[in-house]
DNA sequence: AACTATCGCAACCGCGCGGAT
DNA sequence: GATCCGCGCGGTTGCGATAGT
């Protein structure tokens, strides 16, 4: 693809946060003319009074003031969506975004960044295959990192506060069977025999705290968890 | 009260796709 | 077929708000 002009290089044009006024310029535009149809975006700012490249007009509307959006917290439901739809398609937050009606791309995004990424992580599951994290491979990269940096930055990056010096803190990470062996947590959830979650879905239910119901308690490893309790899983994490 | 660290969201950037010419 | 052009997508950054010290 050549010759294509980069899109936001006019000498005058305004970036960063939109004020009141800005906002109340596009949505009247959009407003009269329609939103979609007889015009293109990069004619918008010209045509709505705007000192923005189209291209930001496009993504104020698409992610900020389309009527049909949701704003707040995410449900139980749509969390169990998105991690559902994020198993099969991976970071096509596009095509997430089109099956939770009123959440823009930008919203799923942020919200697995923030919220879903981390806790899958701290549970020991790779938020980008869904399965637990090969624990040799983990061991084997933190070595080399930590030649490296001489810091593990995995557990610097995501550990949750406390769980490297807080011996008191609920600490999945530090779990250990009876060989001395650490323990996935997500590696038992999955297991089939003895009623460990099998599921994206269950895993949902877990996340969003329905634990009892999500997973049977007959199974050995998962009364471990049961001990743990709730607040010390960190599960409490969806809820605020 | 002041300072610092962390979090969460809005916005930007660069690239690829696909339609039009 | 080559090029142009607009749009949409995914990754990243900036910054205000909040929590912690």
């Amino acid at each position: 693809m050549g010759g294509r002009k980069p899109c936001c290089d006019e000498v005058g044009l305004r970036k960063g946060p939109w004020t009141a006024d800005e906002d109340g310029k596009l949505v009247d535009f959009l407003r009269t003319r329609g939103a979609s149809g007889g015009w293109c975006w990069r004619d918008v700012p010209k045509l709505a009074g705007l000192k923005r490249c189209g291209k930001s007009c496009r993504l104020r509307w698409t992610n900020y003031l389309r009527p049909d959006l949701k704003r707040g917290l995410f449900s139980e439901e749509e969390i169990q969506l998105v991690i559902d739809l994020h198993a099969q398609l991976g970071n096509r937050w596009s095509k997430i975004a089109a099956e939770l009606p009123g959440r823009t791309d930008n919203d799923i995004k942020n919200y697995w960044n923030t919220h879903i990424k981390r806790k899958l992580i701290r549970m020991g599951i790779d938020p980008n295959t869904h399965s637990p994290f090969d624990q040799q491979k983990v061991n084997h990269e933190k070595e080399e990192t930590t030649l490296v940096n001489g810091q593990d930055p995995l557990h610097q990056a995501e550990a949750p506060v406390g769980s490297q010096n807080d011996p008191s803190a609920g600490n999945l990470t530090h779990l250990a069977d009876a060989d001395g062996d650490n323990i996935q947590p997500w590696s038992f959830l999955m297991e089939n025999n003895g009623g460990g979650c099998s599921s994206v879905g269950e895993l949902t239910m877990l996340l969003s705290g329905d634990i009892t119901s999500s997973c049977s308690s007959s199974s050995s490893l998962w009364l471990k968890y049961g001990e743990l309790g709730y607040e010390d899983l960190e599960l409490g994490c969806f809820d605020d």
